[in-house]
DNA sequence: AATCATATAATAATGGTTCTAAATAATACT
DNA sequence: AGTATTATTTAGAACCATTATTATATGATT
């Protein structure tokens, strides 16, 4: 989703389902559609919002809340509450994958397991739910930056270290973004 | 966690690592950590303020709040940050697990698999994050009363039917925790 | 009992999100 | 084209869970 056919491509997507469910194409929509996709992780309204806002200048943030919500009920949006985060994070990948949030510098990390969509669906199968697989399942940890900033200091309780430096970073399934931190 | 030695035992869990941690063991405290291990769910701040207050009339709201914060970071009690909820939840069962939660009656079940504690295991290889065992993921989904309530409307997109229907049922009252055991 | 650090209560402040009503834009209809 | 109708957007107020503040109270220590 870096390059822009990819973009434009996602755009579209986003575009052509809210005009599928009825809802009009306006300017303001593909705006937020295109700071969405345009958007290297996990934003929040208020990422969308700023970017938009250089050009459109009068946007209103309850359209980008709207526009949110609308995506998340059609299914092309998931939202993610993390633990101590302010804001309200959004995620434009709707397979299923796991995110992994950094304790210290709160940044956010894609991981993509086929036994994450296998665990879903034996969850749906005990419990008799019908379960989202869009759903990202959220991880809370110490990112490997933020482990060696504090190897000085006392470890903490119920970590559990990671069996193996990687050897490789953000080849498979890691998809590593550094997010600004909206404060 | 339901009958009265239980309730006791972690009462006096959740106390003794306060006081190891160099808190005091004060009559609010006890207060709190008993109405936590009397709910049987997945409280909120105002669940267990509700609850101590009817003991405790002049206790604060910051009180509960202070002790949580205490409790989470020793890590007996993890923090549930469930979308489109109005309030946080808090859950004492600090064992890997999954938290099915229903969009439309939100009601929060518990599901033990042994398969969770090896994702978090291959997560963290991956990923080489120190990652935390105790966290309880989070699913949501429609539970099985909610799918009967809906059955004649349209059904939602983006969802995975269970493979079949739960053998055995159990009343889904307000605070209602089911425990699928993995065996 | 005096001292000192910690804990609590009461209340104010914060701020992300939601709500409201009026203005505007887009579509449908004559 | 012009008008009615409906959807959308905007601006700002309101909401309310959570956090911060501060004075008071409590408990441990000597």
């Amino acid at each position: 989703m870096r390059d822009n056919s990819a973009i434009h491509d996602t755009v579209e997507r986003l575009l052509t389902a809210l005009e599928e469910s009825g809802k009009r194409r306006t300017a303001q929509r593909v705006a937020i559609c295109r700071a969405l996709a345009e958007h290297p992780g996990h934003p929040t309204v208020g990422d969308v919002f700023t970017r938009v806002r250089r050009d459109f200048p009068m946007i209103s943030q309850a359209t980008v809340y709207n526009t949110f919500d609308t995506l998340q009920h059609l299914g092309l949006l998931t939202q993610l509450d993390i633990a101590d985060h302010d804001h309200t994070h959004y995620d434009l990948d709707i397979t299923p994958h796991i995110n992994i949030v950094c304790r210290y510098c709160e940044n956010i990390v894609d991981l993509h397991m086929d036994t994450v969509s296998s665990l879903i669906q034996e969850a749906a199968s005990r419990t008799g739910f019908e379960l989202q697989e869009q759903a990202g399942l959220i991880l809370y940890g110490a990112c490997p930056n933020c482990q060696r900033r504090r190897a000085t200091s006392t470890e903490g309780a119920n970590t559990l270290s990671s069996a193996r430096a990687p050897s490789r970073r953000n080849t498979m399934g890691i998809n590593s973004q550094t997010e600004a931190r909206n404060r």
